[in-house]
RNA sequence: GGCCCGGUGGUCAAGAGGCCUAAGACACCGCCCUUUCACGGCGGUAACACGAGUUCGAAUCUCGUCCGGGUCACCA
């Protein structure tokens, strides 16, 4: 043995397997040309944020569009900072947004998949089968300094204003002998691996990005952290190991991660495997106060996923208005196919926004009506009540007193519409929306619309109760309207009032504005003569009357 | 500070030297339609960060400035 094999031999003597028993184990993947194996690779270090859910959806239909393969792995390599439940909030929240999972992780404790483990905790011989290899090949070396010796020498560099890190004639343990070693190991000193890197700060590397384009940055030459000191890897080194042995095409990932490519790309090199393609996505933004600034997690609700599922936004609403940050050609695509599956838009990276995407809340909002107004009232139903139930149980209480109440209210202007109304965006606004429906939360309004007098108003709104029947349709409750119109001063026509508007108080519209009033206490509601009919007669009267009194 | 990435209306964005008098969407405003509220239709306000250069011609290419973001760990 030489002196390498000799190293490789004393800091991992319990590693026995060669790279070439995990090619074999994990052979190329059995799939079409052009095909494109995508994952995304959370840490269970918290909960499903905004930007993990955007990351999978880009990964999700870049494999999607080519035919391929997405998979989850989960990184919890950093156990200090793992966080109780938090795969299963992850891998739970994709599913319930509707990302499917081929493999990996599906659940918060089960896998499926001919990859595995998926889990990097999961897969430490693994790491260190490949460390030692390169520890063999001179490629890779221990490390003994200590935390403290560590900031001591980066002090010592800001000092001297020369740039910090663990590289060139600063890299102190990157020439030890395997005797030196040896004395450290025997006394007891933890240590690293580290890198032998081979970069130098003077060449430049190139790769090409498939969002971002050329991009081009001084090579690696830091002797960078490959296996902490209990053994596992850093992201990077796991990065490479898994990626290559999972068979991973292509890698989109938060953008805060270009400036270690250069890391990951000599990592690929030395340790012989094809290079997997990168496409960098810029993170989404929030406006806070002027400024624009990276969406966090500490300040802003938004960030955590729950937030929407608590807000009552449908999962697709959110999966929708996250496609069109995603891609700039998918609001023309959904144009042209208002009612297909958004899995089948076929994605292009280059049609990514290179910039940050400001979190747009209208444009969620105007997305999520869109979707709502096209869901039957059977499904509003479902997915109001699965919501109420889970974040207001008052509200829950009372659609559920009298469920077939409720799905009559729910299909007015829904069901057999042509334009369905855009009125709600989510689940929580739907208590204010549809308060008039229900005693304990209708809250009465006593004022009259601009044209119409209390006068006139008590006047219409007494004949109108004389004639009003439960069973019109909508044209003979409004030819009821307009029949009393002209006995006020009113026109039955707002064509006659609008050719002639001095001799008129107002039109019959201005009559069914004060009869919308005194029975939903709104000036903006659906279709009111549904809304009568959903009340009743007996609820309808009992409020005018309470109306007629007030005004 | 070094190194990267970016900068087109309030927001998302189209744009690959002449097709730009700069598209579309959201928001906002107006009009039309309309029983109300919506939907829908039509229209409007509003942008190439700045400065040099290259070119007959620049939103587009180059350089500089400014601004924003990211990153410089035994975290991912």
């Amino acid at each position: 043995m030489n002196e390498n094999e000799l190293l490789a031999e004393l800091l991992l003597p319990k590693t026995d397997k060669q790279p070439e028993y995990y090619e074999e184990l994990y052979p190329a993947r059995n799939i079409p040309e052009g095909a494109k194996v995508t994952r995304v690779a959370p840490s269970p270090t918290g909960y499903l944020h905004l930007g993990t859910l955007f990351t999978a959806l880009v990964n999700r239909i870049t494999a999607t569009s080519s035919g391929g393969v997405f998979y989850t792995r989960i990184e919890d390599t950093d156990k200090k900072r793992e966080v109780e439940g938090g795969i299963a909030d992850i891998i739970g929240g994709l599913n319930r947004f509707g990302i499917a999972i081929d493999e990996g992780f599906i659940s918060g404790d089960s896998e499926k998949g001919e990859y595995g483990p998926y889990k990097q905790s999961m897969r430490g011989e693994i790491y260190r089968c490949f460390a030692k290899d390169l520890i063999k090949r001179g490629l890779a070396y221990p490390c003994f300094c200590t935390a403290d010796e560590l900031s001591k020498m980066r002090e010592e560099q800001e000092k001297l204003k020369v740039r910090t890190g663990y590289h060139g004639e600063w890299a102190r343990h990157r020439n030890i002998t395997y005797s030196e070693a040896k004395a450290l190991i025997d006394a007891g000193k933890p240590f690293v691996i580290r890198l032998r890197s081979g970069g130098s700060e003077s060449r430049r590397v190139v790769f090409d990005d498939v969002i971002k384009g050329k991009i081009e940055m001084p090579e690696n030459d830091e002797d960078f952290v490959i296996l902490k000191s209990d053994g596992i890897p850093t992201y990077h080194f796991a990065h490479a190991v898994d990626d290559h042995l999972m068979r991973t095409t292509h890698v989109f990932r938060g953008d805060e991660w270009i400036s270690s490519a250069p890391k990951h790309i000599e990592l690929f090199r030395v340790l012989g495997f094809k290079q997997v393609k990168y496409g960098h996505i810029s993170p989404i933004m929030k406006l806070d106060g002027g400024a624009k600034r990276k969406i966090s997690k500490r300040k802003d609700p938004e960030a955590a996923v729950h937030f929407f599922a608590e807000e009552g936004y449908p999962a697709s609403a959110v999966i929708e208005y996250l496609m069109t940050i995603a891609a700039s050609d998918f609001e023309d695509w959904r144009r042209v196919n208002p009612d297909a599956d958004y899995k089948l838009f076929k994605f292009n990276p280059k049609k990514m926004s290179v910039s940050g995407a400001l979190f747009d809340n209208d444009k969620l909002n105007d997305v999520s009506k869109i979707i709502i107004s096209k869901m039957q009232s059977g499904a509003v139903y479902s997915a109001l009540c699965d919501w109420a139930k889970e974040f207001d149980g008052d509200f829950y209480g009372i659609l559920s007193t009298d469920p077939d109440y409720t799905a009559k209210m729910l299909a007015v202007d829904r069901d057999g519409v042509k334009n369905a109304r855009k009125d709600i965006a989510k689940w929580s606004e739907a208590k204010s929306y549809f308060a008039y429906y229900f005693d304990s939360l209708f809250v009465p309004d006593y004022s009259t619309p601009e044209r119409v007098s209390p006068a006139d108003a008590k006047t219409f709104l007494e004949k109108y109760t004389s004639v009003y029947s439960e069973s019109d349709d909508r044209q003979a409750w409004f030819d009821k309207i307009k029949a009393i119109a002209p006995e006020i001063g009113f026109a039955a026509e707002t064509k006659e009032y609008k050719a002639e508007p001095e001799k008129y108080k107002g039109s019959a519209g201005d009559l069914s504005g004060v009869l919308r009033l005194a029975v939903t206490g709104r000036t903006n509601t659906p279709d009111l003569c549904g809304i009568m009919s959903v009340l009743g007669k007996e609820k309808c009267a009992e409020r005018i009357k309470a109306y007629i009194n007030n005004i």
